[in-house]
DNA sequence: GACTAAATTTCGGTA
DNA sequence: TACCGAAGTTTAGTC
């Protein structure tokens, strides 16, 4: 990895057009090739980058650049989708590369699969005599996240979202509209299920018949964690 | 700006749980005290990182931990979330400052905003005898990127996207069920156009009635840069 | 400020 | 490998 900072200006072309006017920044390229551009603060987003596999080449300014003051114009490409990046540096205030390895990656525990499994565990949750019938029940359009039977024998859809937006309800309510069409399961009710919901998605919702129900995840964590306990 | 390459481990517990084993990775400290982690490659994305508004500290490690080789410990916090990042570093192997000051910020000039302009010159893309209404032709649930008129003086509504998604023919059919209970527009077609559309969401629209439209955007934007050259 | 839609999205899983 | 959905999404625009 090389690390530069250094006064440059900075133009890509390709998916969109975008300049950066003159400014010191930070010139991140990677051991793939590909470069970030950074400004120290905002998000971990940077300001401009090229995806990899990309190729950086080094060139000297043309006249003009020169006589602008710009040093060294770099240029990293990529392939396929032809886009382009153009970095004009006019004065580097540091540089240095590094020897990094490749990394041994990320662990991590999610948090929608995690909700899923504890509904599914804490399926009464739903109302009382509710039973699970399967997670992640197929369909032709894509898995229903749970799919339950009521304390009557009904079938019960479940979308589950961290955050219950109206993209989820337009979710759930396609699933319906395919699983209503088969005789096995019709009728089918649906229920939006999310750590938050959104007050146009609750509206939504409501108003097609499919229940709203705020899940509190640390509560269904923490009952996790005493039945964990206890057996 | 403070960049620091250094052998490191990495926990995060917020919204979920998160480990980085000991590697040697780049730890960039931005001026508003957020923190990224960056490995030798991958995308813009850094492995772990904390946004803004955060605060970082560095402790002495306790005795277990200095005994399994840790110098010093990181413990970067938001207050409002109660994220928590800790970086324990064994080793550093770089550090340096810099100044960067607030950056000018980039300029940008988005795909779908020009697509729409380029559909709105060549109209005649979506049939013989077509015209042009009108761009962002608002509703009471927002604007429909365009409306016009076919050769029989029949309402086209046209959704635009640079990727043809399920979400956009959900949009479509929002709009055109709002439009079509509109004596003066009914009855309003509905034409979805893009770049390139999933084949879900062509069997979605086209069953629901919705052209479906694929988009040159080269070919668009040269018969534009043609245009321009004539006149 | 809240909410919605887009992103040069990236990332992971599955068919 | 392509496609689809989620993301500690982030970001930008609108109401």
């Amino acid at each position: 990895m090389r690390l530069v900072i250094a006064q440059c200006s900075v133009d890509y072309a390709g998916r969109l057009s975008a300049h950066l006017p003159l400014a010191p920044r930070l010139l991140m390229v990677k051991a793939d090739g590909s470069l970030l551009v950074h400004s120290d603060g905002g998000s971990y987003k940077p300001l401009n980058w090229m995806s990899p596999p990309c190729t950086l080449s080094v060139n000297e300014p043309d006249e003009a650049q020169a006589d602008a003051g710009v040093t060294e114009v770099w240029t990293v490409t990529q392939k396929k989708t032809d886009d382009k990046l153009i970095v004009s540096i006019y004065e580097v205030l540091h540089d240095s590369s590094h020897e990094l390895g490749i990394d041994p990656g990320l662990v991590k525990d999610g948090v929608e699969a995690h909700l899923q499994k504890l509904l599914a565990e804490q399926i009464e949750l739903l109302g009382d005599g509710h039973t699970l019938v399967r997670r992640e029940y197929m369909t032709a359009i894509g898995p229903v996240d749970i799919l339950a039977r009521d304390a009557n024998g009904g079938s019960i859809a479940v979308e589950l979202k961290r955050r219950g937006d109206i993209d989820g309800v337009e979710q759930l309510t396609r699933y319906l509209e395919l699983m209503n069409r088969d005789p096995h399961l019709a009728p089918v009710t649906g229920v939006f299920a999310a750590q938050e919901i959104k007050p146009q998605a609750r509206t939504l919702a409501e108003d097609r018949g499919i229940r709203c129900l705020v899940l509190d995840y640390d509560a269904m964590r923490g009952l996790d964690d005493g039945l964990a306990r206890l057996f």
